[in-house]
DNA sequence: AATGAATGAGTATTCATTCAT
DNA sequence: AATGAATGAATACTCATTCAT
């Protein structure tokens, strides 16, 4: 009974978890209700609690679950020997679409930099870091290739990429707002992603186009 | 006798308004009680009904004077026959500074858009454009006198300068943990500004240089 | 100064009278709001308690202002040597009309009755005597004088006329409701009126007719 | 095992129900206190909220609970091919006794017509007529056979007869003032029930009786 | 392992009343 | 005589959490 590939217990302890980061990611720890959270994973509020102990802890192990997806990404994009700048456009593809693909981790992620780590940022890893070690490396190789500008600060890249990156994101709804197009269609991603790419590399000056229209 | 520079009552609503900004900035409508808000006003939570109706009117209320901000920014930047790089550089200064001196601003507009704009953005106009319609117009003026590249989806540009900005602020407490430097020290708010010029004007990429060096 | 017919204070006393007369006759003790009355009557909220004191005894006021309005009624309408019959319909229709024109005071003396005399019936005189003293001498006088039946229990028959008048106003919009009709028209009225008339001196039965038809 | 007489919540939900039932019959809806409602029912006040969601619906479900009261009365009462004067004095006592013994319903009732039906009429059926079909067809048997009088306008004589009933409850407390009787005592219930009849079928004229012609 | 019912401490909101001028 | 601003105590309603089974 208890060895088969997910016990009962189990089930019920992930669609509690599920429910909560589903709910969580909307009204944020203070907007969400663990009523809500229990009818939504058609589960009695008690087993809550039983499972988790407290809605903070619940709140915790929602965050700890979704930067967990961190690890699955960007290892596969990174290919030793090749050119960093393919390197680097791989890895930022990656963490385009990933923030694209889970809206989920997008909003938690930015309710909890509100909250300035009420819970998660103390008893988490810092998913930065993790994000973008890898990043970080392919600059660095870049910087040292000479494919990349000596003079960058590696950390101001990171974050600048990172914002260009998440912003689309985290405010959609206004830009939608503005531009009044479907800002999660294909087309629209990947003409971001497009400008990301662009941008990072090439900035808005006229003459750059001089340099690097040839070798593009 | 009512035109005393600041009436008793304009003066009690004003207490309640700054005490509510400040604690809406930090804990989100959700996390705010009103209690708290009179209390830091040092004033009878009646009058709190009584000036603004319900703790949501409040905050509405708290998103306008806030948003208001927006309109003393910015415009005297603007020196028409400049170079466009200057008159950017300006703007951009302007923006960034203005971010970096008013936290409840961020703070606000942040729990805001993960709000979805649950009330501001219905009644409230739509404050990037006002931000940024300066900064548009400059970018614009830039490409038509062929500083600025002219493949530039203006829409792009903005928002990724916006976001070069904010997230410096917005996620402000994890970088700094990375960091392990003071993020709002003069210093390193300088030098993250001089990255964003420099990122935006020039990218990454070394070539670059080769090419801009001559007009640095 | 204060022997103008009213002064402005006895200006301001009786708007506040008649303000909460009609929102306590609407809304009741309970249901009523002090700022209401002050704002109805166009004055100060804090001169209701210089002049009443409370809102309680602001109550107790209006009752004592309504139920004398009773003292101005049905004398003139009792003439001596007439048949009593003259004498009850003439009274029996200063009531019914009395009633009809003054909402206001039906509906006090009903909350009063619900509140058990919370109130009104322990300060004030029973209006009940005073409306009805004159009828119940009419009566007594047609007993005596063999027009009307001997048998009859006065105190009930004055409380049936009662009732007959009475519950056409206070259960107004429910029987309103019902007949579709406008119960406040003249047409209407009238025809209540001569119904109840009707119904005191007959009843239903049908024997009667044969005997009074001939001489009707 | 759900199924049991009552389940615990049915039981709660009941409790509930008729606490409120007897604190609204006695102070009306803006009179009553939540908690008042909560402590006589010796429960928790939030099941209150969980059970019928806000105070006004509670009040609404106490009406609904009391206007289904009507149902269970007057049918029985009714035997087709009797008399007519007998089937109107079994309604007419039946109706009596019934407000005699449910002093709750009858001052729901009454703070309903003053609310004008804030609640209660716009929700609920309206109860009047209910009450009253049963009679309103004996009176019109009563016609067509000719034992009542053929010029009555029916709703006028229901109006009559509710009327006489009525105001012996709702004004209890004003009449046995006057009359320092206690009304409530089988006598003088009875009595007032006589004298109502007698009053209904015969009014106070004294010719009827004897059929007295001349003397008119 | 699971559940329906219950709870106490809080939280927004309202109200009659009073203060300072 | 009058007013605008302020208050404390209540009042309706909510929420995370626990009890009994």
């Amino acid at each position: 009974m208890s060895n088969k590939e997910f016990s009962r217990s189990e089930d019920s302890k992930n669609r509690i978890l599920l429910a909560a980061a589903e709910i969580f990611s909307h009204k944020g720890l203070d907007g969400a209700r663990v009523d809500d959270i229990a009818r939504s994973a058609e589960i009695n509020k008690r087993m809550i609690y039983h499972y988790f102990g407290s809605k903070e802890n619940l709140y915790v192990e929602v965050l700890r679950h979704n930067y967990n997806k961190i690890n699955d990404l960007g290892q596969e994009t990174y290919i030793p020997g090749d050119d960093p700048m393919e390197n680097a456009v791989r890895a930022l593809r990656s963490y385009f679409y990933f923030l694209a693909s889970d809206e989920q981790f997008v909003r938690l992620v930015s309710w909890e930099a509100l909250n300035r780590g009420r819970f998660g940022s103390k008893v988490l890893p810092q998913f930065l870091e993790l994000t973008q070690a890898n990043l970080g490396e392919i600059i660095h190789e870049g910087i040292e290739k000479g494919v990349f500008r000596a003079d960058l600060d590696i950390r101001q890249v990171l974050l600048s990429i990172h914002s260009l990156c998440l912003v689309y994101f985290t405010r959609r709804e206004l830009v939608q707002h503005m531009w009044s197009r479907d800002m999660m269609s294909e087309d629209m991603l990947e003409s971001r992603l497009q400008h990301v790419i662009d941008f990072v590399f090439n900035g808005i000056l006229t003459h750059r186009e001089d340099c690097v229209n040839d070798s593009n």
